[in-house]
DNA sequence: GTTCCCCTGCGG
DNA sequence: CCGCAGGGGAAC
């Protein structure tokens, strides 16, 4: 899932909701999403009594300033998604955790939504199912982390700490800031690879995923498959401009609710009625009707028009 | 560069 | 049963 205007649109999100709120506790059962595993069971001690100052993003990770001057770090990878919830905590099921996983603070139990009583409407709108981690504030809301493949991550960073832990991560400037500018993009395109590859590297530019970088490529009318380093100017302004606009678009959209992401409210994003290739392989181009075609390109499905976006330039 | 892996669910 | 899914890291 979540790609540059998922993630924003989680901020935006977020800022109004938990900023300010005091962390009565937090709870996780799913070892895989600390690197730190420790965390898994002092995560809930950790947090009691602090309380999130500020939301931000880079590239795809969100960051959550705590009053005690340490960071929350979250990436949801492919399928997670946080919620925030005022709802009171739903009832509990037979899968209540055992002594051990009891932890010192909140729990949030497991719902079990199978069977004939498959979990209310609330239930499911807020996917308590796959509630992998969550934080209970002092007035009774919640905020959820939801994540049906266990692939995201949450670190707690040491006052200080962030610097290190992206610098590790290499990452490039993020595709909205202003330090993304035309000139930059045309430095990191110098890598000569293939300019869908060089779009997905998150150490070229922070933010792009397979969705944004189909649409965008389409957008420029470039082919996925082009090296970087025959890209003329004016292609590179295009792609720089097409990423630009597409990003913004679905910023504005409230992001790509395919299947599990949501906005922390629980409502979907519209970007997926707006987008013109992404999984759209045998409908007719919006430009030409062309049928899309699908390649594979670094490991991930790549949709494009093979009239617009041609690999060679004759014309 | 590729290939495999981490996971779970869904649709053909 | 199989392949596929908004991501990314490790190993070859």
């Amino acid at each position: 899932m979540p790609e540059l205007p998922e993630v924003e649109t989680t901020v935006r999100n977020l800022r109004k909701s938990i900023v300010g709120r005091r962390i009565k506790g937090a709870f996780s059962d799913t070892p895989q999403i600390f690197e730190d595993k420790r965390l898994l069971r002092t995560i809930g001690s950790e947090l009691k009594g602090d309380s999130i100052t500020s939301v931000d993003r880079h590239g795809k990770y969100l960051i959550f300033n705590l009053k005690s001057s340490r960071i929350l770090l979250a990436h949801m990878k492919m399928t997670g998604h946080f919620l925030f919830v005022t709802t009171p905590r739903p009832k509990l099921t037979k899968s209540k955790p055992t002594e051990s996983q009891i932890p010192p603070v909140s729990i949030v139990y497991t719902i079990d939504t199978g069977g004939a009583n498959a979990g209310t409407v609330n239930e499911r709108e807020v996917g308590e199912r796959f509630v992998r981690f969550s934080i209970e504030f002092f007035d009774g809301a919640r905020l959820l982390f939801s994540d049906v493949r266990k692939f995201g991550r949450i670190w707690l960073l040491d006052n200080g700490g962030r610097a290190e832990f992206f610098a590790k991560r290499k990452l490039g400037h993020d595709a909205m800031s202003p330090k993304c500018t035309e000139k930059y993009l045309a430095s990191q395109l110098k890598r000569n690879r293939a300019i869908k590859s060089l779009l997905l590297d998150q150490t070229c530019i922070a933010g792009i995923g397979n969705i944004y970088a189909d649409e965008s490529l389409w957008q420029a009318k470039i082919h996925p498959m082009r090296k970087s380093s025959s890209l003329k100017e004016a292609e590179i302004r295009s792609i720089w401009a097409a990423i630009r606009a597409i990003l913004k678009k679905g910023i504005r959209a409230g992001g790509t609710s395919i299947r599990d992401y949501r906005k922390p409210d629980g409502s979907l994003g519209y970007f997926q009625t707006l987008r013109a290739v992404y999984q759209k392989t045998g409908e007719p181009c919006r430009r030409c009707g062309t049928k899309i075609k699908r390649i594979v390109v670094a490991q991930r499905s790549t949709h494009f028009c093979p009239k617009c976006q041609r690999l060679t330039i004759n014309k």
